[in-house]
DNA sequence: CTTGAATTATGAACAATGTTCAATTAATCT
DNA sequence: AGATTAATTGAACATTGTTCATAATTCAAG
């Protein structure tokens, strides 16, 4: 059978990343595999295969969408009327909670990795650095005599760390369990780094950082 | 063939830790596979199931035996005679040195989840909460009046924190290369945070929380 | 309305995965 | 030596991602 027309391709491909949303949110990332995609949607694997160029590039997809909800999801924390620092405390809330209630979708966005050689595309990675941004903006508000850089590497560390809380206390490496007492953690984090910022001279020694990130850490000494 | 006595159980059991090792140090967990481990080491597949009890087993293993390596790498780092302050510092650039150096198996302690329903040993979780307890120490020693509750907790935040750095530099999520930038986010995290820390007033409220670590943040709300 | 070309869906095929287990072989015991 | 016990094998099964010749269907032209 062919040119059912039921649906254009664009309509299949919409519905493949639905189904697979859907799957990957009940049953993690584990439960998803290209036949349960194309049964689900009525389809064979191999108009899968049409549609999208591999399991990694519907994962792809996949993960922009979930950036793109989680940053509409943090968006909605931010108000012109509150004070940057509040703002930052209801940035860190509203990540806690992405992660705590999409717990499966949000962790194949930093799980997935492209085989070897193959890198994440600039549009992937441009959708992580919107969620920095948002930090980047509040924090300059609140330390507006910052150098930019030191604004840069200040959202970077603040916001690793409270990502780190979150995946510690997702896979039960925290000791810690409960959205209430990680919520404490990601608090004081904030609470005492920004203390720490604010009260810290401007200027301090930063070193040369590049923006292209290629590498990763992997030119490690030895 | 049978009984060729050429090695123990735990020779065998040994060897193959060994293999999966180094397979997973130089190709990154997506290249372990039973079979590969098995040629590896001389034997068959079969053999490999007879002292293991799966391939979840063999992983639990190795990452228990990772945890160790960095807990020795870390106490490497601690010094009686330095100060808890050059100490936490120590620690922190101990443990991003580790993950930069043995990327692939630090990456697959926190990567590997068990089927669903299975959790993680004890005796793995203690392996954790081990290093999580050189911090604890030096927080201790650096804040004396702090309830030991609140030592926990801290040790628990800043060290996400530190962790959740490592893990967006390692996967090429913080725009960021090279372990020198790296180095200095996690600095500028402990020296805010740990700013902060002390000169914030000891007693505020903490949450109760359980140290069983059953479910993980599981409970979110909906 | 028929015919032919273009397109699209199919599902069989392939290699590799984890896992099981009857059969085989070798060491040990009686 | 013969029997028992234990270790090792490798074929088998289900499932995975991926490919591609084939079949089915639509569309356009005559």
């Amino acid at each position: 059978m062919a040119r059912r027309n039921d649906h254009s391709r664009d309509e299949i491909r919409e519905m493949a990343l639905a189904a697979a949303e859907e799957i990957v949110a009940s049953q993690g990332m584990e439960g998803l595999s290209a036949r349960r995609v194309a049964q689900t949607i009525g389809y064979t694997v191999g108009t899968l295969y049409h549609v999208f160029a591999n399991l990694d590039d519907l994962i792809l997809q996949l993960n922009g969408r979930t950036l793109d909800q989680l940053h509409r999801h943090m968006l909605e924390g931010v108000s012109p009327k509150a004070s940057a620092y509040t703002t930052l405390q209801a940035l860190g809330d509203r990540y806690l909670q992405f992660a705590s209630e999409e717990t499966h979708r949000w962790e194949m966005v930093f799980k997935h990795r492209l085989p070897e050689d193959r890198k994440a595309p600039v549009w992937l990675r441009e959708k992580v650095s919107r969620t920095f941004a948002l930090v980047e903006t509040q924090l300059k508000s609140l330390a507006p005599h910052r150098q930019a850089r030191e604004i840069t590497l200040a959202a970077r560390a603040l916001w690793g760390g409270v990502h780190g809380i979150c995946i510690l206390a997702l896979t039960g490496n925290l000791g810690i369990a409960g959205v209430d007492s990680v919520a404490y953690l990601t608090h004081s984090l904030m609470d005492n780094y920004l203390a720490g910022f604010m009260a810290s001279q401007p200027g301090g020694p930063a070193p040369g950082h590049n923006t292209t990130g290629e590498t990763g850490m992997d030119d490690a000494n030895e």
